[in-house]
DNA sequence: CGGTCATGCGGAG
DNA sequence: TCCGCCTGACCGG
């Protein structure tokens, strides 16, 4: 169940221990075989995130993946995972040394030389020894890629489908901007943004979660960058002043680093000593709303609010966001 | 151990 | 507007 922020983390697994090798592709549960076999034996090209999409390039032909609710990748093999595979720019966040260690615990804190480990990615990351080489599928594995020494599994996907560049450009075409993903300055990126946002007459909370409006949002860092604007998740996105619009814009793309970063969405920034170690260490101790309803809102006390929106739940502090 | 629910989408109708 | 996906965390008995 990922946001953004998770499928930049599984491109850059890519990158780092795939790109650049000849694949073997495959599909154990059968359902991707004739894909698995268009790709099978080509070299991966590239990899890359827009939104929650997953790209894989193959030469000419590229893997299209979307994890949906509840898809996920196994890594496993010689798996670099260190935290500098993560960094945004090229220096950490203030939140990079203390969360890194968050969902992929037991992930390879081998900074340095690559070592036998398993990463799990997407539900969340975990690690276990391996006995077998290459370990047999476990449950129902869409697509297994395979180099001489590394291995993704990928299960429960809602999107597996080999595309071509026509294909990735239409995708491209249909998504909003993503802050890290190379097809634009930062400038038009926001400007891209603000002006679609500011042209809805849609709820605020509707046009964040609108993959169109901006790609990689999904329901907790809608609830979580309402709450630290302080914006009703009901308010028009045509009665957002184009100020209010960016500085969404910006707390975006500060968030969706810090998450890229340390694989937590750390949405209470600026917290310090025990109630940031908290934050990190339980889910519960993470969020200004979410999953918070009927809970004292932490800035003014109120219960925090839960309605549906468009089939998903929405949490908001009906106090403090106006 | 069974039931519920979830960080989400595509497609049927 | 609802269903499928068919996993895995969590919770109550």
């Amino acid at each position: 169940m990922p946001e953004g922020h998770t499928i930049h983390r599984i491109a850059r697994q890519f990158s780092a221990n795939f790109v650049g090798r000849r694949a073997s592709v495959t599909s154990p549960q059968g359902r991707f075989a004739v894909g698995a076999a268009e790709l099978d034996g080509q070299q991966m090209t590239d990899a890359r995130a827009v939104g929650k999409h997953l790209l894989l390039q193959f030469g000419g032909d590229w893997l299209h993946v979307h994890l949906g609710i509840y898809g996920a990748w196994d890594f496993s093999g010689e798996i670099r995972s260190d935290a500098s595979l993560y960094l945004v720019g090229g220096k950490a966040s203030e939140h990079t040394a203390a969360g890194a260690d968050g969902e992929n615990e037991d992930s390879l804190h081998s900074i340095g030389a690559p070592r036998k480990s398993r990463v799990r990615m997407g539900e969340r990351e975990t690690g276990a020894a391996l006995t077998t080489w290459p370990p047999e599928p476990v449950g129902q594995v869409r697509a297994r890629i395979l180099t001489e020494t590394t291995l993704a599994d990928l299960r429960g996907p809602t999107v597996c489908e080999v595309i071509d560049d026509d294909g990735v450009t239409a995708l491209i075409q249909r998504l909003g901007p993503d802050p890290l993903a190379p097809f634009e300055t930062h400038a038009q990126a926001q400007r891209r943004f603000v002006d679609r946002l500011r042209r809805s007459r849609q709820p605020v909370g509707q046009l964040l979660m609108d993959q169109s409006v901006v790609a990689g949002i999904g329901n907790i860092y809608r609830a979580e960058m309402l709450f630290r604007a302080r914006m009703s998740p009901h308010r028009p996105g045509a009665k957002v002043t184009v100020e209010e619009a960016e500085s969404l814009w910006r707390d975006w793309v500060r968030l969706l680093k810090i998450g890229v970063e340390t694989g937590l969405m750390l949405t209470m920034s600026g917290l310090r000593g025990k109630a940031k170690q908290d934050a990190i260490d339980n889910r519960e101790d993470r969020h200004w709303v979410y999953k918070r309803e009927g809970l004292p809102c932490r800035v003014c006390g109120t219960a925090v609010s839960l309605e549906t929106m468009q089939q998903r739940k929405l949490y908001w502090c009906p106090s403090c966001q106006q």
